[in-house]
DNA sequence: TTCCGTCCTGCCAATCTCG
DNA sequence: CGAGATTGGCAGGACGGAA
């Protein structure tokens, strides 16, 4: 356990000698008052520092002292406040304690505190119309009534407002008295939340506590031992001396006095002493068992602030809990951060203590969370999982798939996205509708850790203890100083970067070596891993499951590690994804055996017909087992059958695989130029495997019979050939051993480009550009009033979209797509051919059975064919599945679960249209979602509210089923007035 | 300006541990 | 066996670096 961050909070607490009290400290109106405009939510949202006084120094020194982002670990090195020699936060100490004693806390002002406190708390938005709504009950409530029956513009400003108030103004004191536990009667007092000592210190590392911020100035201001200063200019007061000073000038100067002695820190709370002695009596007396330090002195703080109305819990070393109004608040103990669930608060913590690693397989980064890897290495498979529902395109990432849409489909996903929640999480939306589909992951999920894996493996060793690291592209375990200087952009101290890039892998692939000669605590990991000192499992724990994990990636540096091991000595990244590979679709033989015994057992949901014009008839079963949540049980046979088939996962890949393999795209990333450039021997060699390939593909075209077959090969081929491919990108660095963040990372800033407003260094002036855009934008006063009104505003486009369609559709209709999808709850509803489905086709009616896609607008692109040729390959025939009926009920269903296939609602009349381009508005109808004819169009039981159809509470606020679902003869089998169809 | 990788956090499901 | 803990995936926006 080394030192704790002392140097942060010294350089915050003395630096303010550094430079003159910006005058604007002496200005009572230097923050708005507590009752004046609303800020910006302090989280994620640009701290909109709306007041007046925007350009003052105070606020510039707050800016400084914290990112708008509250915490960037990983981004230490590049944040000011982080350096070592900043100044800001002394001035800022200043601005708070002046505000402290001047006037309430004011949101703008407390940017500062609402950021490095508390910003994480639910409330991120401005402060909004809706202020004080949420008092009644709490986040819960606050979240009902955005999901319940608030309209979509509503919710919108809820969920808007629910940020932005907190901590921000004294008006809003039973919000923030929610968030930050303090009793709104203080609003006016003097511990507002920029009070908070927080502000004036960095993430302390891990303990020792950090010594917060210099007695005086850092004190909490909210702490009696400041009362005394209430009388005088709170910046004329030595925060560590406590001496008084006429003029900012003295004060300034006599700081200069403290500055570069060592600061002594309290072990317990943090506190800074000057005199040992001192720090002995009161370490004496701070000492209070039962609380880890850190807890200790933030709760010293916190309780400091309004201890009434919020009770604060034990916690442990890492956290402690506070429990403010029947909320329990969740804050960690290392940055103070706020979480309303316990375990974002234990994911969270991981990125300081670093208890557990997951490095990346294909590269060198090591992560502090799983997602974070799972997301990354994405990056190196090509998955692209985000399917479009309505090109079938699939996407690597949301943003991609989102972008895609917008453009291409003109949907504006925005407005069917799910909800935020104030403190950054996601909630969705309960009448959110899928435009994509989530196809399965490739790899095989990884497999939940045991603790006991955790112990064994040397992961979960105490960051005191931090054994060495090892990392998988250096080979060598390096110590924890190594660690330090390893964590990308992290306070040597804090170590708190949530990503660790081992640089030197850049450079070469002979470097890389080293990997392949696993360091011993590698291969003891690995071992563990694997096998025999795994803790004993339960009986369902079998054999097979052991192999099963000891194959799947795994999440731990060992497992990364051994998978670079298949990249063996000497060999490129290329190597490494081609082995890596292997085990991939090994994985995914694995997942689409599983999904394959399934499909045996179930069937396919339904099956897809794509048919492009008249060229290619694509067939595509869609197993259920990516639709329902709810997974069939793992029945021993389906482990033995599962077990099997792993045992040939690497000769069986073709009839199982094929159900699901042609979702995913090998397409590789595109490649810079210069990376062409260096892969031009390997682009030599592609060539040939290329003009091998396509020749295959060609008689595959003439010869459909036995693509089953060619299939399998053609899986094989691209996928050495695509890792080949990727190669230029994620192989630059993998002649070294890394991917393109290596590569970017070993590129050095060549100049440094430093924001005028918060000094924050951008390495780009492009981001810079941004990031002041951000500062202009968050500072309009515009801002908040463009926030609100981009509700209506979306509604309206929905609406002029629409009619604009209409006029167009008629025009357009042979361009329209059309699709039918038709689902079965039942083997009988099959027969009969109950279904919903969308069909915007203008040929013959959909076949029972099929979805269609027919675009006969465009022919396919060779890679099209191809793809749908794959897809062709899917067994043709109706299988068994369960049914998905209940996730569809509407009363008491649970929507958001709802998959992108509804249920199989009844077609209660004929296919309709939807005109290209596509437009969300229309979506509905298509879909079968809205009741056609009629003097008024009704949605469906189902139909999410967003649309506009409906202002009304959706069918899922317990409401009955629609008539048109109780009763289908309404419509006595109308196909759909043309009123309708658009 | 755009693309893309990373970060963040509420929510949830799957899994594991423990009594 | 059930309750509670742990783990990790997902959503979707924020952000910054690089092209």
């Amino acid at each position: 356990m080394g030192d704790g961050p002392k140097n942060a909070k010294i350089t915050l607490s003395f630096p303010l000698s550094a430079a003159p009290l910006p005058t604007s400290l002496t200005s009572p109106n230097h923050c708005h008052g507590s009752s004046s405009s609303s800020s910006p939510s302090p989280h994620r949202r640009r701290p909109s520092s709306k007041s007046s006084d925007k350009g003052s120094l105070w606020k510039l020194d707050a800016t400084m002292d914290v990112k708008h982002r509250p915490f960037k670990p990983p981004r230490h090195d590049s944040s000011p406040s982080s350096s070592p020699s900043s100044s800001s936060s002394p001035m800022t100490v200043h601005a708070l304690i002046r505000k402290d004693i001047k006037s309430p806390p004011p949101l703008k002002c407390s940017k500062l505190s609402s950021e490095t406190q508390f910003h994480r708390s639910p409330p991120r938005s401005s402060t909004g119309p809706f202020g004080g709504c949420y008092a009644r009950d709490g986040w819960d409530d606050r979240h009902r009534a955005a999901n319940g029956t608030a309209s979509p513009s509503q919710t919108a400003q809820i969920l808007f407002s629910l940020g932005t108030s907190a901590y921000q103004r004294g008006g809003d004191a039973e919000r923030r008295e929610k968030i930050t536990g303090r009793p709104s009667g203080k609003a006016g007092s003097p511990h507002g939340p920029s009070l908070h000592p927080p502000t004036l210190h960095l993430p302390p590392p891990l303990p020792p506590p950090p010594p917060p911020p210099s007695e005086g100035l850092t004190a909490p201001p909210h702490s009696s031992s400041y009362s005394p200063t209430d009388s005088l200019k709170p910046e004329l007061i030595c925060g560590v001396c406590h001496r008084l000073f006429s003029s900012a000038s003295s004060l300034t100067v006599h700081m200069r006095l403290h500055r570069g002695s060592r600061a002594l820190c309290c072990r317990y709370c943090g506190k800074v002493f000057i005199h040992s002695k001192r720090l002995q009596s009161h370490e004496a007396s701070c000492r209070v068992p039962g609380l880890p330090s850190n807890t200790r002195s933030l709760l010293a703080r916190i309780q400091g602030d309004d201890a009434a109305g919020t009770e604060v819990l034990a916690g442990d070393e890492n956290h402690f809990v506070k429990v403010v109004d029947g909320n329990v608040i969740y804050f960690c103990s290392v940055c103070e951060r706020s979480y309303m669930t316990l375990s974002s608060l234990k994911r969270h913590s991981n990125v300081h203590s670093w208890r557990r690693k997951y490095p990346c397989h294909y590269c060198d980064k090591v992560f502090a969370l799983a997602e974070y890897r799972t997301k990354h290495e994405v990056w190196h498979t090509g998955e692209r999982r985000y399917q479009c529902i309505f090109c079938w395109d699939a996407f690597a990432t949301y943003y991609n798939l989102k972008t895609h849409q917008k453009t291409i489909h003109g949907i504006n996903p925005s407005l069917i996205s799910s909800e935020k929640t104030a403190n950054g999480g996601y909630k969705q939306k309960a009448n959110a509708l899928k435009l994509y589909r989530l196809l399965p992951m490739r790899s095989q999920k990884r497999p939940y850790k045991t603790y006991s894996d955790s112990l064994h493996n040397g992961l979960l060793l105490p960051p005191t203890e931090t054994p060495p690291l090892s990392l998988p592209g250096l080979g060598c375990a390096l110590g924890p100083g190594d660690l330090q200087s390893l964590i990308s952009g992290a306070h040597p101290q804090t170590v708190s970067s949530s990503v660790i890039v081992h640089s030197n892998q850049v450079t070469s692939g002979s470097e890389k070596s080293p990997v392949n000669s696993p360091s011993p605590e590698n291969s003891d990991s690995q071992t563990v891993v694997k096998g025999p000192s795994r803790p004993i499992k339960k009986q369902r724990d079998s054999i097979d499951n052991h192999r099963k994990r000891s194959r799947d990636s795994s999440d731990t540096a060992e497992e990364g590690s051994r998978g670079r091991q298949d990249g063996e000595t000497g060999r490129l990244f290329h190597k490494s994804r081609k082995s890596h590979s292997k085990s991939d679709i090994s994985n995914s033989k694995q997942l689409s055996a599983s999904v394959g015994s399934q499909v045996k057992e179930a069937g396919p949901l339904c099956q897809i017909t794509v048919r492009i014009g008249e060229e290619a008839i694509v067939k595509r079963s869609i197993s259920e087992t990516d639709l329902r949540r709810d997974k069939s049980g793992d029945s021993e046979e389906e482990e033995e059958e599962e077990d099997l088939e792993v045992r040939e996962h690497e000769s069986d890949h073709d009839t199982e695989d094929n159900l699901w393999r042609p979702y995913y795209s090998y397409k590789p990333k595109r490649k810079a130029q210069a990376h062409l450039q260096r892969v031009k021997s390997w682009q030599r060699k592609l060539k040939y495997k290329r003009s091998i390939r396509l020749k295959r593909r060609a008689e595959r075209l003439k010869n459909l019979s036995n693509k089953e077959t060619e299939k399998s090969q053609d899986e094989e081929e691209d996928a050495t050939t695509e890792e080949a491919e990727k190669l230029p990108k994620g192989g630059q660095g993998g002649l070294g051993g890394s991917h393109s963040s290596p590569s970017r990372l070993s590129r050095r800033a060549l100049s440094r480009h430093t924001c005028p407003q918060c000094h924050k260094v951008c390495k780009t002036s492009s981001a810079l550009n941004r990031h002041i855009r951000r500062h202009e934008l968050s500072s309009s006063p515009e801002r908040e009033r463009e926030d609100k009104d981009t509700e209506p505003k979306t509604a309206e486009t929905v609406a002029d979209i629409l009619s604009r369609d209409l006029e167009t559709e008629k025009a357009e209709l042979p361009s329209a797509l059309s699709v039918s999808v038709i689902s079965y709850s039942t083997p009988e509803e099959r027969q009969g051919g109950s279904s919903l489905f969308l069909h915007a086709g203008y040929e013959e009616p959909p076949l029972v059975q099929d979805l269609r896609v027919q675009s006969l607008s465009r022919s396919p692109s060779p890679n099209e064919q191809e793809e749908n040729l794959l897809m062709s390959s899917y067994p043709p025939g109706t299988l068994p599945f369960g049914p998905l009926g209940k996730v569809m009920v509407p009363n008491g269903g649970d929507l958001a679960k709802l998959p992108f296939y509804p249920d199989p609602y009844q077609l209660l009349y004929g296919p309709q249209f939807l005109a290209y381009p596509y437009n969300l508005a229309a979506l509905p109808v298509a879909l079968n979602m809205m009741a056609p004819g009629g003097d008024k169009v009704e949605p469906l039981p189902f139909l999410p509210a967003i649309f506009n159809y409906a202002a009304t509470a959706g069918p899922y606020m317990g409401a009955a089923p629609h008539p048109l679902v109780a009763n289908p003869s309404l419509y006595s089998g109308s196909s759909g007035s043309s009123k309708n169809v658009l």
